[in-house]
DNA sequence: TCGTTATTTGAACGAGCGTCCAAGAACGCG
DNA sequence: CGCGTTCTTGGACGCTCGTTCAAATAACGA
């Protein structure tokens, strides 16, 4: 009953994410989220509380869908070895050339926002945790059918991809193809190469 | 001639650097830079411009401190090797505990500002790439001492650890003890380790 | 058709922002 | 002791911030 909302929830989290993505929290003012989103400030209000409600359900969701996507990228290939590299490229070019300097919402929020609010602090540390999560059964897999050295720690490997992949997203937002970026991502896929050292490609 | 100056300039940027370090660029007002460096607005408007300058200032002088610290960090020890271990133990260590939640300036500018302005994007790109410039050399020489592995490429690695640091500063501001920095950082020294696969320490 | 209910709309609010500037204060010099 | 110069001081400016709210609007059941 009453007047219909002219708007759906999660398109306008869609178009909030993108702001508060590109832009950062606290550059971003709620005007601009109101012609971001096409949905007046009022609305905006009565909808989701304030501004920083507004950006919790905004991260919250971006961190649904970045769990969805990593286990995507995952299953991607026709091993769990070939998946991790797919995971890893793909977040690599994410973070290089031009347009791809915002980086990932959970990493640029971990920077601004997380140390100050416990409870945006909780959603990105948990977003890591899953993260690493997903990753090191795949790791285990791997090793257990031979195609990754078992040199390292699937553990803290997994711990180590989690960081690599926050510090790309880092460091790519300083030009729009970072050298270091590349580099790092190929030593990263070295890592991941099978065994017997001193073998290139 | 003239009244002189009550303040000196470098303890107002070291007071500055550690707001913009805790609190971020675009939180910190110009209140808060007054109360925190203990001078007036108008001083600080007179001796540095405006907000950005003095943001840009302090950006320059945490970046010139930052290379100082590598270079005695990188040099601690008897040989390339130990400096290197022991580089990545303090960086990993000040990402971690309480009170260690606010990362590295670079990278929380990298994350908050660097997409939005050329020159602080220039500080931040040139920092972390002098950082790697830094770290390969003494890669070369540990590999060339025999002290490192010649599996690993020396620039990949070098651009590899830049990365990786600046996730663990980014990580490590979720929560005051990460596993995840701890694990990754454990992680990073065992690629530090000579040869000689599954050999513990 | 009318009353109820939920949403939209945009004007208005106080607070705080970054910035500026006129006045006062502290020095060296003649 | 003034004089010129430089720095300090803090009030004031215009603007934008996040937020609120009363009125207008649009759907529904009766």
């Amino acid at each position: 009953m009453g007047r219909p909302k002219t708007f759906d929830e999660d398109a306008v989290l869609d178009r909030a994410i993108e702001q508060f993505w590109t832009t950062g929290y606290h550059a971003v003012s709620v005007r601009d989220l109101e012609t971001g989103t096409g949905v007046l400030k009022g609305s905006l209000y009565a909808a989701f509380g304030d501004k920083r409600a507004l950006f919790l359900a905004s991260l919250r969701r971006y961190a649904d869908q970045s769990a969805v996507q990593i286990r995507e990228l995952l299953s991607h290939g026709a091993n769990p070895r070939a998946g991790l590299e797919h995971y890893l490229r793909v977040r690599g070019k994410g973070c290089t050339g031009p347009g791809r300097t915002r980086g990932c919402l959970l990493a640029n929020t971990a920077a601004e926002v997380a140390p100050h609010d416990p409870e945006v602090r909780a959603v990105v540390g948990q977003s890591f945790a899953k993260l690493a999560a997903a990753l090191e059964p795949a790791i285990v897999e791997a090793q257990e059918q031979g195609l990754l050295s078992r040199r390292h720690d699937a553990h803290e490997l997994a711990a180590h991809l989690v960081v690599l992949v926050q510090g790309m997203s880092v460091v790519g937002k300083t030009e729009p193809d970072s050298a270091l970026v590349r580099s790092s991502l190929r030593f990263a896929l070295s890592l991941l190469e099978n065994d017997a050292p001193e073998k290139a490609r």
